[in-house]
DNA sequence: CCAATGTAGGACTATTATAGTACTAGTTAG
DNA sequence: CTAACTAGTACTATAATAGTCCTACATTGG
């Protein structure tokens, strides 16, 4: 369905609210306050840690803060995070069948994918708490095109 | 993972593959064609057809065949054939927590949503069996960007 | 130095979505 | 009328994913 994972989904929530304010927050208390299990939102944190967008204190009174300002942290970082690469197709070259059929198509794919991750990579963690969004500007976008 | 479901996959390959000639095909010769099992294709084909990208012709020498030029078929009308439409989030109102994180941000995905969509649907299928495709000038609209 | 609190990391399970299959009915050409 | 094909639906199996649990380790505070 060209749908994002659930995890994701939670992943850009979690940073949302850490954006927020640059306080320490235990896992425990970003569950309470998300209504997300809490382990499942531990998890989710260790992955984030993983790829250095949050940094975490141990011990007691540790937790998690984000390692960068908002605005340095797009959603394509925080997806990539939670469900690895972005990539429309599989293209995993198991092509047994090496028909002209499908190659053709695979570099319009890889197109169309590169406007995706680039669309998600200009929105910033910043952009995404700001209450009423000038982040988009889709007309732009569309009044140019993609063909030709 | 942000990824097209192998249905609406080999439904573009389907797809592409019967724009290449306005000849009618069998479901079955489709198959043979792009080594995807028979049912399967059958299957797409019907939906497909559900949702006018295809005309079918009943009894012997019946068939399929694309239903308006290649070039007024839209990749997101394919998608959105095979998988309904097309949203990254759920967004489904079953906020049983409706704190002040999650909601702001949908405003946020509906306009990635947006962008998505509308890159899906500027590219055509004529213009995607193209061999060396013009495309999708990713760099326009890189350079303009998405942040004000 | 010890206990309490919290993260790190992995393995495991259950649920859901999806792909793929099979079968029956209906339609058209010859 | 019969052969060849699509229409439609219901079913099954597999894989991806969400979510849970458990053990080990680090730090703060008494």
């Amino acid at each position: 369905m060209l749908r994002l994972s659930k995890l994701a989904d939670y992943g850009t929530q979690v940073m949302t609210y850490m954006a927020r304010d640059h306080v320490i927050h235990s896992a425990s208390e970003v569950a309470a306050d998300l209504c997300i299990a809490a382990p499942t939102v531990s998890k989710i944190l260790k992955m984030l840690v993983r790829k250095n967008l949050v940094t975490s204190m141990m011990g007691a009174k540790g937790g998690y803060v984000l390692a960068r300002h908002p605005s340095g942290i797009s959603i394509a970082e925080i997806i990539d995070a939670m469900d690895g690469p972005i990539s429309i197709t599989e293209c995993s070259s198991n092509t047994t069948c090496d028909r002209e059929s499908s190659c053709s198509t695979r570099s319009n794919w890889q197109g169309i994918n590169h406007i995706i991750l680039d669309a998600l990579e200009k929105v910033s963690l910043a952009e995404m708490i700001a209450p009423k969004p000038q982040v988009v500007d889709v007309s732009a976008i569309r009044s140019r095109g993609i063909q030709t």
